[in-house]
DNA sequence: TTGTATCCCATGAATTCCCATGCTATCCCC
DNA sequence: GGGGATAGCATGGGAATTCATGGGATACAA
């Protein structure tokens, strides 16, 4: 699960360190590195495990073959979506046209959002942020773990 | 299940020790520790177990993808949560942005609410504790338990 | 060759691990 | 019931490890 919110460096040779939170989430086996595409939604990039993308085709094949937004989401993330490996010290190296598409340089900031992270400017996201949380302040009557009273262990998180 | 309300020392390592109480709720096996993130409701950190977190997922891939309010709580929770581990004395360390969010310094308090907790300063929380007390006078008689009148473990509080 | 990507090693800082100590609550035996 | 032993817990400090990051060397392609 991807948690927390780092900056890193990226570096003249266009090297980022994945946070080491991370990586220790991404270990599937077969690939050691993170899979990386330009969100459709934002000037930021959205990444995750190579075993996300594996969620995404299984999700995308229950769809019927000739839809129209099926079609869409495999060209715009099968297709831009870079896989990138991590070297010995943890980082990967970030194509050129990702790092443009995103406004990156210099540093980096890399969001979890659980099952899945995106990279954004570190600017870009302050603004973000701060918004975030003004919303989720304004929606926070919506999060509710539904309750059952007469269990015997109600609550228990074990 | 997180009950009581325990004050313990922040360290000049920015260590704090989990109440023995709390330790023994969060055990899931995959991770030995708990999950912090600051309220977005107030000057003052909210945590639990990584199962919690695995709650509000839950939660949220249930509301539409592009919900506003969906994002806005991964953002606010997922994105600011971070991961602190146990030490071998039942310890976290409490990264140092988030005890400057709750104006933590020397002492902190644990608040524990049922399946999640609260960390405030010590000060901080004594005001709020009396209002708590007066409210829930004033609302006694939502407090009622539906259901099973016959039920055989009624008062049980594993 | 020149630029680009990958691998390897070095380093400082931050974090984590490990061991020690005092206190408190609990247990057990007399 | 009293008193001592014992175990669990909160806390302090030093050592060891991890982590992020920089730079050089090597391989490959244009």
């Amino acid at each position: 699960m991807f948690l927390s919110r780092v900056t890193n460096a990226l570096d003249a040779k266009g090297r980022i360190s994945v946070p080491a939170d991370f990586r220790a989430v991404v270990g599937d086996g077969s690939f050691d590195g993170i899979v990386v595409w330009p969100s459709f939604d934002g000037a930021y990039l959205e990444g995750g495990g190579i075993s996300l993308l594996r969620d995404y085709q299984a999700l995308l094949e229950n769809m019927d073959p000739y839809d129209n937004g099926r079609i869409a989401f495999e060209r715009a993330i099968f297709a831009e979506s870079r896989r990138l490996s991590f070297d010995a010290g943890g980082r990967v190296s970030l194509p050129k046209e990702l790092a443009e598409y995103a406004n990156l340089n210099g540093q980096v900031t890399f969001i979890g959002l659980g099952r899945r992270f995106e990279i954004w400017n570190p600017e870009g996201y302050d603004v973000l942020a701060g918004e975030a949380r003004k919303v989720a302040r304004e929606n926070r009557h919506r999060l509710r773990l539904a309750g059952r009273i007469n269990s015997t262990n109600a609550g228990d998180v074990s």
